[in-house]
RNA sequence: GGUUCCGUCGUCUAGUGGUCUAGGACGUCUGGUUCUCAUCCAGAAAAUCGCGGGUUCGACUCCCGCCGGAAUCACCA
């Protein structure tokens, strides 16, 4: 039985949510949910100089859409409201004030210049700029306006990672970090162990960034008197060229792009969980509820995963292929409303719905829609060229190919029934009696009534087209000969 | 430069001393499914397990060194 976690998604709204960061959003989740727990929505957004206007929204969205549903935070609300940082100053002001009292920290009245002067000559002198070198002797009492830092104690640090394992750390790692900026606004390394604590945050899962400055974390842990949460670092997502890790520089993508570009959220979802954790199987494809089932922090890689867009686009074929199979076309169909070409819009649903069945297990994205299904709602541009041209056909004349033609149209003119199964066999009697390669007769008629590149087969794209415009194509072909 | 982490097919990975002449998946290539494209199926190529030492009867697996890559060293998160 395990113990509830409570984890926490704790952004900076300072733009998208993009491949590289959103698995500390989608690791705390599974974590939180495999043991009943709960996750936690938390705005960080004390960098007044990077807000970003929208951000917040942008980050919602897409946790909205990969279905990872936070159980406090912004919107909801909860019991440790508020959930911007920016709303919680005087919180962590009580906090600092309480570590002035203990003389673990101490108002520093240097100016930025200054210390600017301290780090350079020690940059210049090739020694580590340490600031509790240069504290100053004598603090002056806190006053609004004064950063507040912490009064580092050098020593060694043993701690374990989820991910990493046992570390180690010598004193040299230990400094005075700022705890409220001059602005009144905490910094990162402050608020975030304030709100984890007040918010009983179990697992503190982020990126391995944040692996070096942990010991600064224990320390403050400390000296408040808190209890280490686990720790989890997450290793980096890498950009698919060079050995960086994954950022908006590389042009990474918003984890929403992918929406918009027609990328189901169960395929990305399954993707992005599998970059850098397996369960030890086989298994590639798993749903929300197998990965909150089976996914464990032992099993995520401690090495870099590099992004890999070819496999998420076979993923998203395969989800494709596995909602069709599973939940209908109808379910299919409800997830590619906006994918359409527009001339779609001036037929019925059901005709959709039927042109979705047929092509549904060659689409890579629902993006695809829309180069592949033109000629079921328009009629498609005459181009001889393709007919005459055509690996099989170019061995016929012109005559040939429009007796042939003339052919096809009488007979499917005769069919009974206009399905499937009787136009197949009406295609296998003109196979017989014209005596035609099915490459050969196959080919042209496919060309006639689509002109694309490639479609569904034959049967089914007229049944689907319907008799009368099938026939009508064939016919407007046979007089442009 | 200091500190810390990482290193198995092109990519994501399995692998915790012998069952590994290293398994799976994506991608690539070849064949098959009455046309195309895709699906699906079958098969192939692809990793001297970063390098060098050791320990051991035996190492991808343990130890040491080296090399390579990355992260971090802000009144940013």
């Amino acid at each position: 039985m395990f113990m509830k976690a409570i984890t926490r998604f704790a952004p900076s709204p300072t733009g998208y949510i993009h491949i590289g960061n959103v698995r500390s959003a989608i690791y705390p989740y599974l974590v939180a949910h495999q043991t009943d727990g709960k996750m936690i929505l938390r705005i960080e957004d004390t960098d007044r100089g990077r807000y970003v206007e929208g951000a917040t929204e942008l980050i919602e969205d897409t946790l909205k859409w990969l279905g990872l549903d936070w159980d406090e935070g912004p919107i909801i609300g909860g019991p440790n409201e508020p959930y911007f940082q920016s709303e919680r100053t005087e919180i962590y002001l009580a906090w600092a004030k309480k570590l002035l009292e203990s003389g673990r920290a101490y108002a520093d009245p240097t100016p930025p210049e200054k210390i600017e002067e301290y780090r350079a000559k020690c940059n210049a002198k090739k020694v580590p700029f340490l600031y509790r070198n240069f504290r100053p002797e004598n603090p002056p009492e806190w006053e609004p306006g004064m950063p507040i830092r912490f009064k580092a104690e050098p020593k060694e640090y043993s701690w374990h990672d989820e991910v990493m394992g046992d570390m180690h750390t010598g004193p040299e790692v230990l400094d005075d970090i700022i705890l409220i900026k001059a602005d009144g606004y905490p910094t990162y390394n402050f608020a975030h162990i304030v709100d984890d604590a007040e918010m009983n945050i179990t697992h503190v899962m982020r990126g391995v960034e944040y692996l070096s400055s942990t010991p600064n974390y224990l320390a403050l842990y400390e000296a408040l008197g808190l209890v280490r949460p686990k720790l989890v670092s997450l290793p980096h997502i890498l950009a698919p060229t060079g050995n960086k890790k994954l950022g908006k520089r590389d042009g990474a993508k918003s984890v929403t792009e992918y929406r918009d570009d027609g990328v189901l959220a169960e395929a990305m979802l399954n993707y992005l969980a599998c970059l850098g954790w397996n369960d030890g199987t086989e298994q590639e494809i798993y749903t929300k509820d197998e990965l909150i089932e089976k996914f464990s922090v032992e099993r995520i890689q401690n090495s870099g995963a590099r992004y890999d867009e070819t496999k998420l686009l076979w993923m998203n074929g395969q989800w494709i292929r596995k909602i069709f199979a599973e939940q209908g076309a109808r379910a299919l169909y409800d997830r590619t409303v906006n994918f359409w070409p527009e001339e779609a819009a001036d037929y019925p649903e059901e005709y959709r719905v039927k042109v979705l069945s047929i092509i549904y297990d060659r689409l890579k994205t629902l993006s695809d829609l829309h180069e592949m299904t033109g000629y079921f709602f328009k009629d498609p541009e005459i181009d001889m060229k393709m007919v005459m041209e055509n690996k099989f056909l170019k061995k016929m004349s012109e005559a040939e190919i429009e007796e042939l033609l003339k052919k096809v149209i009488s007979k499917l003119a005769e069919v009974p029934e206009w399905n499937a199964e009787k136009l197949q066999e009406a295609l296998n009697a003109l196979l017989s009696e014209t005596g035609k390669k099915p490459a050969e007769l196959f080919s042209l008629i496919r060309i006639a009534i689509s002109f694309a590149p490639f479609s569904p087969a034959l049967n089914l794209t007229m049944e689907t087209l319907g008799k009368e415009t099938s026939l009508a194509r064939l016919n407007a072909v046979a007089r442009s000969i």
